[in-house]
DNA sequence: CACCATACTTAGAGCGCGTCAATATTGCAA
DNA sequence: TTGCAATATTGACGCGCTCTAAGTATGGTG
């Protein structure tokens, strides 16, 4: 800094004025710094920035895994508003244990990112109370009671709704559903699946099988439904992972969909709306959860307020792995 | 550090040993350090340390988009070896953009990363080169000569060549290529292909229908080919969102799969697999990629060294996409 | 003319650490 | 006892910047 200041004739601090794109400075010394700078190769060092000035432009995230789709699109997402912002991005994966969310956090925390997004993570309340103690917090797709964060989540209960609408508007009544194990939104979408099945009268059709949120879940869930005796004329898969599979492993057992069983997924990820696969499932915005969540997190780490949650509402898309049962198309033809 | 040091009796200058794992710190201090730290929720602050050590534990990254799997798995290879070694790391996404892609790496020089991996960069060679100046860097998906750093590639040619090799093997011959654009791998691909059609005495049936790595690139690919007289036999994908969205233009199409036409894709993303896409593929180690990206790096970062260039071999995944062309099938038959 | 805003300089403290040299303390073996 | 290595302390400097306070120069306004 000194060494652009001397090239460019004037003092130090006019120097860190530049830098720092404050006002009352003249165009004329501006472009001299600036092109003082560039003939130096000079770039200001972030790290002594944020050591003086107790400010840093980088935000956290912490989510389960890259290569899982549904993570990667909401980091898209925030990474996209952060650019646009002139924020830094400080990415770890916690491959779902806890223990190393605990670490991720403590890295970030050594980093005094100015705010962390988690999504979906596996840590205990106690912990993500700890986090949020420590530096603004959001949470994406999971929901802590007496945490002092933000909330985005999906609204899995209309979400739920509008699957079971979907399929028993098209006249299904033994409607199975393989669930997402604890994972985020899993518990949510089992019960309201469970509430949703009761309320239309069709408990006792009610069939969950266990599961978690691979593609191996849903090929084994199929190996397991095509067991029994009868098999359901629809199933709900706790996400698109498992309906994929379950669409797998019920075409290689010979079973067609959805003239035999139809298949509603959740999420709406980008293999979904392939021709071949046209999954009729949940959209989730995931791009615009990853947006929404660190547009709360800025908005909480300038003005500080009552803590938000902001519901998002999924939509359902109807693609062609749902269909009238077979038994209601026999009837009509 | 002064309080911890206070709190547990012992000079900072203590602290900071125990705080950087050095040796030659009794087991009793270390212990006593250790709880006056967690007691008073110290912790050390990442950005004074390498202020003062001229050091950094962050790594950059720049990719397209994370919304691409190709570079989310990639970046997923990356985070998970980065975070074995205590690694941090700064993500950002250049959307394509030569002037993002500056922007990005400027962003991540001001942060003194001790290296940057640059997944497929659009920006120019000089570019490049200015980046690789200033800190180690590492490439992968695309290679330029001339400047100081290491290179991660799929050897593209073996890659088509096996798309080709397989293609031919079944009776193939007009085997037509959907081409990727200007994008990482595009025209290694292309070229590769031509080659090869020519070396196969088939040069007469090359057909490259320009497009780019997307969906949409695939499903207007099919409409201009089934617009054409006569369909190919058999089409080389530039990946595999071209291949499924070929897959999607020519079954609206009315052409089977892979009765009328064979398809190939690239790249072996995880929809590839899935049994209603069952896509004939390239496959590219992207985590290894990933992987191996960041291991250079490191190497690299700390014993300065000539370039390495590591080639990856791709191999070929057959699945339910190709078969032998439909003339050939029928003289069987 | 005094007055004042704008532009710029000077000087220095301090952010929270690492690092280093010099020195002190301890335990333990010879 | 001496000697020595392993531990620990002290004090000070510096990393590259921000930020404050106080001051100087310049030009325009009433």
């Amino acid at each position: 800094m000194e060494d652009v200041a001397r090239e460019a004739g004037v003092s130090r601090a006019l120097v860190s004025l530049v830098m720092r794109e404050r006002p009352n400075v003249s165009e004329a010394r501006r472009q001299r710094v600036l092109d003082a700078a560039s003939k130096l190769g000079y770039r200001p060092n972030a790290m002594a920035r944020s050591l003086a000035s107790r400010r840093t432009k980088t935000v956290g995230v912490i989510l389960d895994d890259l290569r899982n789709p549904f993570f990667a699109e909401i980091a898209g997402g925030v990474e996209e508003l952060a650019s646009e912002l002139g924020y830094q991005l400080l990415l770890a994966a916690g491959g779902r244990q806890a223990r190393r969310e605990r670490a991720a956090v403590g890295a970030l925390l050594e980093h005094r990112v100015s705010g962390i997004i988690m999504v979906s993570p596996r840590m205990s309340a106690g912990d993500i109370a700890a986090a949020a103690a420590e530096a603004p917090l959001v949470m994406v797709s999971r929901a802590v009671r007496g945490v002092d964060a933000d909330t985005v989540l999906i609204n899995e209960a209309h979400g739920t709704g509008l699957v079971l609408d979907h399929l028993i508007g098209l006249g299904h009544e033994a409607i199975a559903h393989v669930d997402g194990g604890a994972g985020a939104g899993g518990p949510q979408r089992r019960s309201a699946y469970l509430r949703g099945m009761r309320a239309a009268r069709l408990g006792r059709h009610a069939l969950v099988i266990p599961g978690d949120f691979t593609e191996e879940a849903g090929v084994s869930a199929a190996a397991e439904l095509v067991r029994r005796p009868e098999l359901p004329t629809a199933i709900f898969a706790a996400n698109d992972m498992v309906a994929a599979g379950l669409l797998g492993g019920l075409d290689r057992a010979g079973v067609a969909v959805p003239r035999d069983v139809s298949i509603v997924g959740y999420d709406n990820i980008s293999l979904a709306h392939l021709a071949h696969v046209s999954l009729t499932t949940v959209d989730q915005p995931r791009t615009e959860m990853g947006r929404l969540g660190l547009e709360l997190l800025l908005d909480r780490i300038d003005n500080r307020r009552a803590n938000q949650v902001r519901l998002i509402e999924p939509t359902l898309v109807v693609r062609s792995t749902t269909a009238p049962p077979r038994t209601v198309t026999a009837a009509v033809a």
